[in-house]
DNA sequence: TCAATCGTTCAGAACTAGTGAACTATTGAA
DNA sequence: TTCAATAGTTCACTAGTTCTGAACGATTGA
């Protein structure tokens, strides 16, 4: 299985995180992720429970070529976490301040 | 002629803002609007010269109704400025920190 | 080995974005 | 008034993206 993509830190471009986090869906995501401070599974992360599978991998895919999230695989579900450190040495208080005005 | 929409400051999303400043032709209108502190016109704020006019025109209509600028019709141009106040009651310093990730 | 679980990939339908061409509105000049 | 120039919009077409069901792959427990 080819492994999952996670562009570094420095490939991680102010457009494609507005992009990711333009969609309230992923915008929950990442806010349940950052409220939990740890791993989650994807199904965990779900912001409700009757999404589609290939929707719900779809936006975890954005999230994480968008350099949001980092995937690790483990046994047969995927751990989510958020990039914060990679994200605040980018573009300092951006997740912060975006998730605050998520209310 | 219909008049131009405008949302009003409650009706301003995040995931509209987000998305409207996610294109970088965009952010860099936005962001040259705000260097000016004054009205500019839509060609006058566009990043480059060689951008179609239709192009720009459907770029200036998306920040509009996204509530990122306002537009006036003054004679045969428009003028346009950025909503600083309604977006900074609406997702405080949202509007600063974005442009300022945007080195 | 079988079945269940978790997630990915594929393909098609529905939607969105970029752009040339045609159009509208305003202004200045003859 | 009429003509031309200027600033934007709207329309229509193409190209690309998103959502989702169906099929598939990987891991684990029984």
């Amino acid at each position: 299985m080819a492994p999952l993509f996670h562009p570094s830190r420095d490939d991680i471009t102010l457009a494609g995180v507005l992009s990711a986090l333009a969609d309230p869906m992923r915008l929950r995501i990442v806010k349940g992720l950052m409220e939990q401070s740890d791993c989650m599974s994807c199904t965990a992360a779900a912001p409700c429970p009757d999404i589609p599978k290939s929707t719900l991998s779809n936006h975890f895919r954005i999230l994480r070529e968008a350099g949001l999230i980092q995937t690790t695989k483990k046994g047969v579900e995927h751990r989510n976490v958020v990039r914060e450190a990679d994200l605040n040495a980018r573009f300092p208080k951006l997740l912060k301040t975006i998730l605050a005005s998520a209310e």
